[in-house]
RNA sequence: GGGCAAUUAGCUCAGUUGGUUAGAGCGUUACAUUGACAUUGUAAAGGUCACAGGUUCGAAUCCUGUAUUGCCCACCA
């Protein structure tokens, strides 16, 4: 039977790649196909895991998610490619604090209510509705930019299932007893960061600093105190209970241990006066006002000195019961009154402008305050399993490995410092504390003890839930998914959560699951704007993915934050970048549309073919490096690296110069389609769109690129070792012939490229009509096998050559122009087709760059010191170079003398 | 105050154990246009590698210091 392939010859693919007619097809494809699940996967071998790190449930996708998602959604692929059993288990987090203000800004707005109106219970029930349902809008958002998530398998911080794992870690938390009766999570009356507006305390992480402009206070309690003190609160000197000097100040040491009885603005006070080395002799007048209650530096003196704690400001950011007239006056209210009244009594001596650093809340910008409080706290170094001790063993001996490496330092660092962690909230959103009281008897129970018990009203800071995600999303501790995928193979995050969340991931896990969270820790760095600015709704300099990736395609949106990026490094990004990288997908569209045009009936399956010619040889060995060289880089994280070897090879290697020399000689079918399927795949978990669109209009709708594996390259890596640390890398052939033919392939092909450039160059330079044909002799030397084999593709690649001789030496022929080609002659006939003023500018611009260079070659040969002490090869390729430039020094020279006499 | 990073072309960045006449992309300029692709091609211009010392035969690269910028931690009442 005859087969008529015309019957079967595909449609061509259209001009140009237009993202949004394929992109949302293609992830339902993915999506139906049910790879997502690892459990579909065919005949795999090992596993890959990767526990996404949840974002929270209250907003939606902005740059910075997307630039973490395209970075799993890489390695993901990249090991789904390997045939690796690949998870990449996606979620949400409840994020307590800031659900909360938004969800009571929307009700504000919207109904005019608050909180306090729909009761806990109500407001409970709409904040997660509310999460529920941002999230499904942004589990959207997240199948836009690609992510191949086991949706399935997605999980909210604030599912039943998760909760309990995280309330079970607390009640094992709290029975956690030492010899001494300490418990590892423990209550107390501690100073704490309190914002009056969420009514709730926060962690330190939590908060942040602003400068503001205060004013700085210098007064007397009263008249018979001895001498002065200075504030920016005068209204919490209400509760002072000291006055704190340093040891060595002459002025005050005879006070020292002395305690008076004043009358500050009409409320007795007992002060104490104390020594204490971190007193700043030189600030105000080195007399510090100790307010234990509302100061955590205070707070620490007290402590050590035994003072007595009185508690000015409530909850409410309003003065105390028993102060007065003060009593119930807000606190600026009180400063006022404070700071007149001591005007009056003329005990204030003067008022000055100051920068102060304010602490706010981080969700909600309102100042905090440093106010004494009844908390629940996680002792991070415990008697019985000390948290931080175990976090940095495992930190310090690589059973999970950082990147960049320098954050290892900065992680160590943080840990040495931490102090205990204060994990209750007095808010409504998020998983209660499961701590029970009747009468006195208190005990920890994740479900009610019985009749007559009430719970603790707080709930848990939120991340004590998402310190546990590692493992309360897979089942812990008996889940199937817990003892095959834990613990996980990677963890990406943004580098601004480094302290709260990588550390608190890491201490939970290992006090829980004994075993590291993850293996490998991914930093990524911010996004910023073009001009390095944070992108900020104020601003309004944000780029919002949503928008570009519907003007530009997701594949763009994706290399642009993966090339140019590297671990841990802010990414200063610009739309102009996005649509470089549009162009890019377009490139390879049209590269693709090219190869199948000149491909007869693709396999999909296509073995390595036997190469043709030297062009066909040369682009085999190039894809074995490059195949190598991504696999490398991948697997080091170095995505950036290997993002930017493809489109080099992509761009300037296949497209500029094979695809060139593969129109010139023809009847390519089978190699073209083995590059094709071969840079398909390297690029698909760069660009899973584009390239799978191409994939399946090839080999169609029912064959996924998705799955299939990507190639093995027989070149290997060879490290270079230095006091026994890997330095460097090389690749090679395994075998010897192989690596010697590829050296010199590769080294003929650069020399071609050479002529053929350097013709152009001289084309362009002395303005030669595009149409005309100029002669051209080659004296070749060893290259003139090669060079003759390939003299028609010389002539092709836009050099415009009329007639071409090749021999191995050649002595230049009357009125040509010598080019400077290393190694070999290169002579242009050139038939008065030369703009003659401007070659003779050129040429001279030449020589005037050429001396000086020659004459620091010969100064650095001519040093004795420098060839006892350089290696050898560097002398010698030092002596090449000079040889080079003479030569081509005497070339210039020579044609400068021709360009006068013509 | 402590720590970390950055400083290379107008812009965004590469630059691998020290040996280059310091590279790419974008932008700019010139030329090309029935060609797989103008979302293109071929070229050109553009840099004393922040500054000052030091080590070395040799420094963008290593060391010290300075400056500027950014970030993190702590925080002065």
């Amino acid at each position: 039977m005859v087969i008529d392939y015309k019957i079967f010859t595909m449609k061509e693919l259209d001009k140009a790649y237009e993202a949004k007619k394929y992109e949302d097809g293609i992830y339902k494809k993915w999506e139906e196909s049910g790879f997502f699940v690892p459990e579909n996967l065919p005949d795999t071998k090992g596993r890959y895991v990767n526990i996404l790190p949840p974002p929270n449930a209250n907003g939606e996708m902005h740059i910075g998610h997307a630039s973490g998602y395209v970075v799993m959604d890489l390695l993901g692929r990249y090991h789904r490619m390997q045939g690796e059993k690949v998870l990449l288990l996606p979620g949400k987090d409840h994020a307590g604090i800031q659900s909360q203000v938004v969800y009571e800004k929307k009700i504000k707005k919207e109904r005019g209510i608050t909180r306090y109106d729909l009761g806990r219970e109500k407001f409970y029930d709409e904040i997660f509705a509310f999460c529920k349902d941002r999230a499904q809008y942004m589990r959207g958002q997240e199948k836009k930019i690609g992510l191949s998530a086991d949706w399935f398998r997605e999980k909210f911080t604030m599912d039943p299932e998760l909760v309990n794992i995280v309330l079970d870690t607390f009640v094992k938390m709290y029975n956690e007893v030492d010899d001494n009766g300490n418990r590892m999570i423990y209550q107390g009356e501690r100073i704490i960061n309190w914002c009056p507006r969420c009514f709730t305390a926060l962690s330190d992480v939590e908060v942040e600093h602003s400068e503001q402009k205060a004013k700085l206070y210098t007064f007397k309690y009263d008249k018979d105190f001895p001498f002065s003190i200075s504030t920016t609160r005068p209204e919490t000197k209400l509760g002072d209970t000291a006055v704190a000097v340093n040891p060595k100040d002459k002025r005050y040491k005879k006070f020292i241990g002395k305690i008076f009885e004043v009358d500050f603005v009409g409320v007795p006070l007992k002060i104490k006066v104390i020594a204490d080395h971190e007193v700043d002799q030189t600030f105000g007048t080195g007399a510090l006002g100790v307010t234990p209650a509302h100061s955590a530096v205070d707070w620490e003196m007290a402590r050590k000195n035994d003072l007595p704690i009185i508690k000015v400001i409530n909850e409410n950011g309003k003065i105390h019961e028993g102060f007065g007239k003060f009593s119930g006056m807000a606190v600026g209210e009180a400063r006022e009154a404070i700071v007149n009244e001591l005007r009056e009594s003329k005990l204030l001596e003067q008022e000055e402008d100051y920068p102060n650093n304010l602490s706010v809340c981080e969700r909600c910008k309102t100042a905090i305050e440093p106010l004494v409080s009844k908390q629940w706290f996680v002792n991070v170094d415990h008697a019985n399993f000390s948290l931080k001790n175990a976090a940095r063993k495992a930190i310090e001996n690589d059973e999970i490995k950082i990147y960049p490496e320098r954050f290892k330092d900065v992680m160590l660092n943080w840990i040495d410092n931490v102090r205990d962690w204060c994990i209750s909230r007095q808010i409504w959103w998020g998983p209660r504390i499961p701590i029970w009281y009747k009468g006195e008897e208190i005990v920890a129970s994740v479900d009610s003890p019985g009749e007559g018990w009430e719970q603790d009203p707080s709930t848990l800071d939120t991340w004590f839930s998402s310190g546990q995600w590692a493992y309360s999303t897979l089942g812990f501790p008996n889940g199937n998914d817990f003892k095959e995928f834990y613990p996980s193979d990677v963890m990406v995050m943004g580098r601004d959560i480094l302290p709260f969340w990588a550390f608190r991931m890491i201490i939970m896990s290992l006090y829980r699951t004994g075993q590291v969270p993850f293996k490998n820790l991914y930093f990524t760095g911010l996004i910023r704007d073009e001009k390095g600015q944070k992108m900020s709704k104020s601003k309004g300099n944000g780029i919002d993915p949503k928008d570009v990736i519907d003007k530009y395609g997701t594949d763009a949106v994706r290399l642009s934050l993966l090339i140019g990026n590297s671990p841990g490094n802010d990414l200063n990004l610009s739309e102009q970048k996005i649509a470089g990288f549009r162009n890019f997908t377009n490139k390879l569209w049209n590269i693709s549309r090219f190869m199948l045009l000149n491909i007869e009936n693709p396999k999909e399956d296509i073995a390595k073919p036997v190469p043709a010619t030297d062009f066909d040889r040369w682009i085999l060995v190039e894809l074995d490096i490059l195949t190598a060289r991504i696999d490398d880089s991948v697997k080091n994280y170095n995505l950036s690296c290997a993002g930017e070897s493809l489109r080099l090879f992509t761009w300037s290697i296949l497209a500029d110069w094979y695809l060139e020399a593969a129109k010139i000689e023809k009847d390519k079918s089978e190699i073209l389609n083995y590059v094709l399927n071969t840079i398909l795949k390297l690029w698909h978990p760069f660009m899973p769109f584009v390239t799978e669109a191409i994939w399946q209009h090839i080999y169609g709708e029912n064959e996924l690129l998705m799955v299939n594996h990507l190639p093995k390259s027989p070149v290997v890596a060879r490290n270079i070792y230095k006091d026994g640390e890997v330095v460097a890398y090389n690749w090679e052939y395994p075998n010897k012939r192989d690596q010697k033919e590829a050296g010199e392939l590769k080294n003929n092909i650069g020399k071609l490229q050479d002529i053929v450039g350097t013709i152009r160059v001289f084309r362009a330079n002395v303005n030669i009509e595009s149409g005309k044909k100029i002669d051209v002799f080659i004296s070749a030397g060893d290259h003139v096998e090669f060079l003759k084999r390939n003299a028609e593709i010389i002539k092709g690649l836009r050099t415009g050559i009329g007639e071409l001789v090749i021999g191995k030496e050649i002595e230049k022929p009357e009125n040509t122009v010598r080019l400077y080609v290393e190694g070999v002659g290169v002579f242009v006939d050139t038939g008065n087709a030369v703009d003659n003023a401007q070659r003779r500018a050129k040429v001279e611009k030449e020589i005037a760059m050429k001396e000086p260079y020659i004459r620091q070659l010969e100064h650095k040969l001519s040093n004795e010191e420098f060839k006892k002490n350089a290696p050898p090869e560097v002398v010698i390729g030092e002596m090449r170079k000079l040889n080079n430039a003479n030569d081509e020094l005497d070339q210039l020279k020579t044609e400068l003398n021709y360009l006068k006499n013509v």
